[in-house]
DNA sequence: GTCCGTTTGAAACGTATGTTTCAAACATTC
DNA sequence: GAATGTTTGAAACATACGTTTCAAACGGAC
């Protein structure tokens, strides 16, 4: 075998199955076997099962959040400091659509790594991604702010995590849906079609009038 | 111990570690020695970890999935047959919130369990969630789809998915978010808040106007 | 070709898990 | 209060996991 194509494999085979399964559910002994390398070669080179699964974060999000950077440094620098809602969810959409896929790597298994960073517990998964992608992700956030600065700050902070949720969690659910029989919409979207399609979901979620948050006094 | 109260104790128990850490991070060693029961216990009244998944899962929806139901015949038998959008989604609200709370058993428990359900591979109890709730969710999913008759059947689809992924997700990683620094917007807001939040945000989304799907042809 | 650092292969280790066992304790019925 | 069916307690079982070990194979430098 070339050399450390090995780390390659298990990269690709773990990034599969993670997204599959999840952390936990996933086995090293599963991951090597789908990538045909030795149960060893994991822990000879990344230490460890929890540096895996950061390894295999940063391989797929490094290239997105550049591209992110790149793009927000070149708006920056055409003198356009306020983007936008619309401009700025179409940008996400662009930059991960952008993003070359491997072979066995989709936007779903992309998006539902993304989710399962957060909705599982892995704390130190946590941890490792806000050291690493916090300054960019403040950055992003402080132009979405702008975008909508009649909206108080907490309910647009809510109103970040509702459509981080939905992106993760459909996307996350694509592939278990189109597994199940329950996919009788779902079989022939593709996933570029659902991320358009959040675009006026969003933009319209995130322009709603404010409601009285307030509990009415109960009747009686 | 009086007859049987180790049952709803390990169900208590596992509910809360579960909605904690996902179902493959929580072993029944933990579980029992949280309920202060023996660890025999839970294979002796529930069969197997999985059978306990399922039993944690029926007792905290079907009060839910009964009350739905009660109101969605009340509607009916009232001669209201199409609801706004609003109206459904603010009876969904309304029913979450009245769900009497047990001990240590707050909305949030109960949206991470429901995100967990989807998120975590746990092929068994999508099954069996179909197969005891499918009926409910599909009576309910025809009001939605009459509530918003100018939207392609496929786009709904999509949009409901978005809905419940801000919601699952959402309160997901509500305790997440207060448990690290991160919650400068969060650690003042209740979950009814939040709930009571999503409502205009997905009126407006559902509402939106559709966009064209089609790639636009690249330049050059 | 020899050497040496790097990588792989097969096996074992220690630990944690879900599950089973079976005797003891309990509750219920007569 | 003895008999019987139900539930608990402590221990063991089988299995799967992440990790470690160490000899063999490899790859480039001299």
């Amino acid at each position: 075998m070339a050399q450390s194509e090995t780390v390659e494999r298990i990269l690709d085979a773990a990034e599969q199955l993670f997204a599959e399964k999840g952390f936990a559910e996933t086995s090293l002994r599963l991951i090597t076997s789908k990538a045909g390398v030795n149960l060893a070669a994991v822990n000879y080179h990344f230490g460890s099962k929890k540096s895996l699964i950061q390894a295999v974060f940063t391989r797929f999000l490094n290239p997105f959040v550049t591209s992110l950077e790149q793009e927000l440094d070149r708006q920056q620098q055409a003198g356009i400091t306020d983007p936008s809602l619309e401009e700025l969810l179409e940008m996400l959409v662009r930059l991960v659509l952008a993003v070359k896929p491997r072979s066995g790597n989709d936007l779903s298994t992309f998006m539902r790594l993304l989710g399962l960073a957060f909705s599982q517990s892995q704390g130190h998964l946590r941890k490792y991604l806000g050291e690493v992608y916090g300054k960019v992700f403040k950055r992003y956030m402080t132009l979405v702010l702008r975008s909508a600065p009649e909206l108080p700050v907490d309910v647009l902070f809510w109103r970040v995590h509702f459509m981080l949720g939905s992106a993760a969690f459909t996307l996350s659910s694509m592939k278990a849906l189109k597994a199940m029989g329950e996919a009788e919409y779902g079989d022939r979207a593709s996933t570029d079609e659902i991320l358009r399609q959040m675009v006026p979901f969003f933009a319209a979620g995130m322009r709603a009038e404010l409601v009285n948050t307030a509990e009415p006094a109960p009747a009686g």
